[in-house]
DNA sequence: TGTGTAGGCCAACAAGCGTTGACATCCACC
DNA sequence: GGTGGATGTCAACGCTTGTTGGCCTACACA
């Protein structure tokens, strides 16, 4: 954000501001927020908890700093309509295996109000914009993004939270097969009516 | 369970186990395992915290007697097949609306490895076989009821836990009308291949 | 009526938590 | 070469947590 207006300052500490934030989505990611500890985390950065508290103020302004989520989702302009539920599944599945930054908000989101409010806004700020694109009444965009996140949320909360087995098992071109169609249809089929 | 075999031993404090166990089932409704306290708890059942300790033996045995769900799913034989979709979608409302025990245990299993491990028992001896009857190949029955559950979690999920205002206002017929025919067809619908 | 036991409360413990402030150490700049 | 701010360490604080043991009370049974 601020790599081209400001000349980055380049402090000296960079690095360890690095390692204490790797440690923090690593341990918010497996803990939660209540039982991924300061201590825990600066002893997982090699270094002291009172770093943390320098340079991110509180427990709170860490995860704030650790849990930056941009989905990256595809221009709505460039996604062929009829293949929006494909796009979206495939492109959910690969964030999420590739890091754990997503399994930490999850988490968090559960036990803590700031990362409820958090995936709320991610919801509002990401995701409907481009439903509101893609789907034909722009009115009706809330309700169908709402039934995507839904089952998107819970393909992940099976998959890599509570690790049902066969959810864990399923081989991710499989979870496309039966997921993408219904996604295009929360996304463009004509509502069901009551 | 005991109360045909034993002839229930009655005794005096059962007003005061009861009154922790609802205490304990609201509070770890509210703030998950680890920030729902054994203080709290007391405090709303109107007891002191070590009787929580004599009567349960610690904060573990408090949740696994609180937290004890039976789904009461439909029996497979009386349920036709080509309602099985619309049928599992309003249970489950039904159920969620009624009491807090299943957002309790959502919120528990995210967090501790405990109620994990809970949640995979329900989905493997209620769900599964429920699925095992209703769909064509058993050997698809494990897949199918992954993908049943992710989009019924992510549901409660979404509507209960992290309240996204759309996943809320949703109305229960509203979400019938959209999610009855994708269980179904998870249920029954051919394998879609790879 | 006396007594044993279950029910209940109170105070305290050890441990872990987030957080703080004082003190060393290092590097950049005048 | 000396100085000042950034970097890092250490010890401790106040608080909350789960958990424990002692003590009082009241009821059931003899």
């Amino acid at each position: 954000m601020n790599q081209s207006k400001a000349p980055a300052p380049a402090r000296r500490s960079d690095a360890t501001r690095r390692a204490i934030l790797d440690a923090a989505r690593e341990r918010f990611a497996a803990d939660g927020y209540e039982r991924a500890t300061i201590r825990a985390i600066a002893q997982q950065a090699q270094i002291d908890p009172s770093m943390v508290m320098r340079y991110y103020g509180n427990k709170e302004g860490l995860f704030a700093a650790a849990v930056a989520i941009d989905l990256q989702l595809p221009d709505p302009a460039s996604l062929p309509r009829d293949d929006a539920g494909h796009a979206l599944v495939t492109h959910f599945l690969h964030m999420w295996e590739d890091n754990d930054v997503l399994t930490a908000l999850l988490r968090v989101g559960i036990t803590n109000e700031t990362g409820a409010e958090r995936m709320r806004g991610i919801f509002s700020d990401q995701l409907l914009p481009l439903v509101e694109r893609v789907c034909p009444d722009p009115e009706q965009a809330p309700a169908r993004a709402a039934l995507v996140s839904s089952h998107l949320l819970g393909l992940a909360l099976t998959r890599y939270v509570l690790r049902f087995p066969p959810a864990s098992r399923l081989h991710p071109d499989e979870i496309t097969a039966w997921l993408a169609p219904t996604l295009q249809r929360y996304l463009t089929a004509p509502h069901p009516g009551r």
